[in-house]
DNA sequence: AAAATGTATGAAGATATTATCATATATTCA
DNA sequence: TGAATATATGATAATATCTTCATACATTTT
C-alpha cells in the first residue's frame, strides 16, 4: 500500500519523536494499555495520552475500550506499507526495554495497576 | 545497511517538514545548487540554506563547492538503507513539481541565476 | 582590485510543539 | 450508589523550531 505525501509526512513528524517513536516501537511488540505503557515510559498519564492522540492521528495506532482500560494497538492497515514495514525490521526495541516489557506482560501488570494519579 | 534509533529519528525530524521533504525529494531526482531550489520553492535563500543545513546534520544530503556555487546532493551512503530507498520509491514529485524541475535544468538555469537578494 | 554573485550563519522575533495541571468522563468495584 | 480506577482533554506555561534580517565569506566577474 503506497500512501500521498501528506500521510507519509504526517507519519514522519508522529515518529519525529523520540517518546512516541518508542511508544510505537512498543506498540509493534503488541497492544497495551495506557498505564502500562505509562509504567514503560516512566512518564505521566496525560502526557502518554497526548502523545497516543498524534499517533492516532497519523493512523498509526488505534485504540480501543476495553473495561476499564483502552487498549492500544498498531493500526493493521498502516502495516501494509511497506515503509512501516521497514521501521519494523529496522528499529528494535533495546535489550531494556524488551526486557521491561516482558515483565509487565508475564507479571500481568494491568489488573493490578497503579496510575501515578496527582489528585 | 542498517541505522541506530537516534540517528533513525534524526532522519524523521529532517523529514517531519514540509519543506525539507521537498528539498529531499528534488534531490533524490538530481543534484542541485541553492540557487536552483530557491527558485523551485520560491523561498528565500538563507531558509533554504537553514533547511539544507537539517538535512545535512541528519546525514541525507551534503554539499560540496563547484566554482561559485555550493552543489547539493542526496548522501549515496544513506541510499544504503531500504528506509530511504522505500522513501524514494513511494514518494514522487508531483507533476508540476517534476515539470519545475525539468525546465530549470534544460534551460541551464544555474548559469544565469539571479537570486533574490533583499541587500 | 572593486563589484557582483552565491551561500552560510548568528540573532531576534514569530510560531509551533510539548508538558503540566486541573478536571471531565466512563467504567468498575465495594 | 458512592468511591476508586483508567483515560482523555482543554488551558496554560515551558520549550523548541522556524523565519527573517543583517551581515559575513568565498568565489567570480569586470
Amino acid at each position: 500500500m503506497s500512501l500521498p505525501k501528506e500521510k507519509i509526512l504526517k507519519i514522519f513528524k508522529a515518529l519525529s519523536d523520540e517518546m512516541r517513536l518508542n511508544i510505537f516501537l512498543y506498540l509493534l511488540q503488541g497492544e497495551l494499555c495506557v498505564c502500562e505503557l505509562t509504567e514503560l515510559l516512566k512518564m505521566e498519564q496525560s502526557r502518554i495520552s497526548h502523545q497516543l492522540k498524534i499517533l492516532k492521528e497519523a493512523n498509526l495506532v488505534n485504540g480501543k475500550r476495553r473495561g476499564k482500560w483502552i487498549i492500544y494497538s498498531v493500526n493493521p492497515k498502516i502495516m501494509d506499507n511497506i515503509l512501516i514495514q521497514n521501521i519494523k525490521a529496522q528499529l528494535k526495541l533495546s535489550q531494556e526495554e524488551q526486557q521491561a516489557l516482558s515483565s509487565i506482560i508475564t507479571l500481568g501488570f494491568r489488573k493490578n495497576c497503579r496510575i501515578i494519579q496527582k489528585h
